[in-house]
DNA sequence: CGTTCAGTTGAGTTGCTTCAACCCGTGTGG
DNA sequence: CCACACGGGTTGAAGCAACTCAACTGAACG
């Protein structure tokens, strides 16, 4: 991961686009397709039907690259958007691939990478599909919380979400009005306490943890490539 | 495609699998992970809850090939399963590495591959996590009627699925009895009729098409790789 | 001080699930 | 050849989890 912050801003720091909370990301140049690579804040991939409902389908998170590129090369199927103010830079998918070629650490780091994003979203398919509001809001919390604290000593239960229960709701499969009351019945058993703004502290990370139907150790091997 | 199963029969025809409805596919190979190319039959790729409930995550299709390898390239975190008697090719990642190298064609078709399989996913998700029972299976049928039929003249309006209602429910996030209930309604509301084990004949694919939430060609550039 | 917007809570509704019975085609053993 | 069990599909009845609608709160902001 510092590899891939130190060559990318070597490389392309005159690329470098700051965004404000809120803002849709999309290509600039003509017709050229993008890789996004993400230095500052969490963007959102969402994809919505035409009643307007949409689902978040994944969360990239600072250090983590995405391209939307559909199949016909051109056109994006989802949508990206900041959730918080935002610092990307966008990399035409020829110089990429170059990159990629002259660099194998970053290949094998983009590797796992995608590896460890498509653990994240059949992990999340599941429990969209099988489970009730309080797991899957659970597991949702426990999957940002292996990916927030990655790096960071494994003493702290707190970390911070730049986003609302709406948007909690649309990542969760959830009505926002039902992840509120889920979320607060969490906070009456004790086992986490929210703050301003989704602040979320785990007090029982073993609760959390079986309300999610994981096991803790195996779903960081399986969803955080740092590990490996 | 086509070159893929001329490349594969050619050079590595001798590692030809033949499997039984309903077996479970493993690497055999002691420790080295295998991609999977499908020659003949349907494979389902699922993931379970400890309680034994099972999501299907994805299907696939003779001329498609997969690799269960988990981020920490060892452990699998799905389960492949023959949905009818199937032939597969196992080739060690090393193998399919040089075979990527050496043949430009196979390594745009794998790509073009591997952009529809995230679409179809996406397009799942999204639906697992805002529609009613109706879209979700009106969608799975949509889905598969495209993807069964990308290469036949697209006057047919007939097809077979290798599956029960049982599966059918664990790919569309249901229960058996109520994807049953939706089949029999799309059924006397004249839009398909099923037939025997799971055959399907579409009458009115606008109809479906609506109730899926999707416009056919869209739908087909976004999914279907043959096209592009 | 009024407006706005996200979060919270209650009340009522509904879509899907669960449970259970039944049907029917297939296979199997007496 | 019949009897029987078995598994998948079908249907009804009842329950419940999550949704919608709507009202209220409180913080943020002009």
């Amino acid at each position: 991961m510092l590899t891939f912050h130190l060559v990318l801003e070597q490389t392309l720091g005159q690329n470098k686009r700051a965004l404000q909370k809120g803002a849709i990301l999309k290509a600039e140049g003509d017709k050229s397709q993008h890789r996004f690579c993400l230095i500052e804040g969490w963007l959102a991939v969402s994809k919505s039907l035409q009643d307007g409902e949409q689902q978040i389908l994944d969360l990239i998170l600072p250090g983590e690259t995405y391209d939307p590129t559909g199949v016909d090369g051109n056109t994006s199927f989802v949508q990206i958007e900041a959730l918080n103010n935002v610092v990307v830079i966008a990399i035409d998918t020829t110089t990429w691939a170059r990159l990629l070629q002259d660099n194998p650490d970053l290949r094998h780091s983009e590797m796992l990478q995608a590896n460890a994003a498509q653990a994240r979203q059949s992990q999340r398919m599941l429990r969209l599909g099988k489970s009730s509001a309080e797991t899957r809001v659970a597991y949702v919390l426990i999957e940002m919380y292996l990916r927030v604290t990655k790096s960071k000593p494994s003493e702290i239960f707190a970390f911070h979400m730049p986003m609302g229960q709406q948007q909690l709701a649309d990542f969760s499969g959830l009505s926002s009005v039902h992840v509120c009351r889920t979320l607060r019945r969490l906070n009456r058993q004790g086992i986490i306490t929210t703050g301003d703004h989704m602040d979320i502290c785990v007090h029982d990370v073993p609760a959390l943890v079986d309300l999610a139907g994981v096991d803790l150790e195996t779903l960081r091997n399986e969803i955080v490539p740092t590990a490996a």
